[in-house]
DNA sequence: CGTTACGCTGACGTTAACGTCAACCTCACT
DNA sequence: AGTGAGGTTGACGTTAACGTCAGCGTAACG
């Protein structure tokens, strides 16, 4: 039993983006990028359950701010072999080099805010010294 | 006295490029979108003081995540009268809503670098659980 | 059999902020 | 006159991640 991983579960384009947010253009975008691997019904593309475990991987990896290219490299490294400790690891460094880039940018970030609310207080200040045509 | 803002302090493209680190084809770039005003001797630009408190905003705007378009906004209301107090408060205004969004942006980032921590936390356990080939 | 829905494949367009030539000028020397 | 440094103007190239056609197929409905 439980030997049926065939078509069963398989989705339209249009289903898929109805169910994940995105556009037709995007999954064949996908699709040209090695990114996902739809099956085909004739011409037509049909999305499988490993194919919608990959997108949402993709879209995860897109909120965490890593490239497609990123993205596509760690996807090759679990379908490749998810059990090879060389690859995982491999992967391990690309999230941990990720992560140091986020925490620096957010450093970056906080930095920016800082001397922006700077410059509004300084601003405030400014707009308090002229309040002419008060209406 | 005090009568000769000219040419005094005129800079030449090079220097400017050393002096802020940044290359001509950026400086021509900006003056090409009316970032920057150098005068002219001859077919030479020349750099006065007013175009480099122009770039060191500029720069600026752009370590605060400004596109240059925003920063050209911002620099013609501060060129066309300081003070105006209508343009004042637009820039504040601009300022302001850039503020929320890199407060926003922060949030998502600090949402993500945790989700990212708690994938690292998940891929260590795994790393843990299959350390063959030592060395 | 006509139309409507859905899908497919190119292939060019878009946006930002410059990079990278090529071809030319023009001083200041030597 | 030659040469080298530094400058100028086009104008096309680059990168990412798709958007936006145009033109075509095909399958079901009525």
């Amino acid at each position: 039993m439980t030997e049926k991983p065939k078509t069963d579960d398989a989705m339209t384009i249009r289903q898929m983006c109805d169910a994940y947010a995105v556009t037709p253009r995007t999954l064949r975008f996908y699709e040209s990028k090695e990114l996902l691997f739809p099956i085909r019904q004739g011409t037509r593309r049909l999305f499988t359950k490993a194919d919608r475990a990959r997108l949402k991987l993709i879209l995860r990896g897109k909120r965490f701010g890593f490239s497609l290219e990123d993205i596509r490299q760690v996807l090759d490294l679990y379908d490749r072999d998810g059990s090879n400790q060389a690859q995982a690891l491999r992967t391990y460094e690309i999230a941990r080099a990720r992560l140091a880039q986020m925490e620096s940018q957010r450093a970056e970030l906080d930095v920016a805010i800082a001397e922006l609310k700077v410059e509004l207080l300084a601003g405030e200040a400014m707009l308090a010294t002229l309040p002419r045509a008060a209406e």
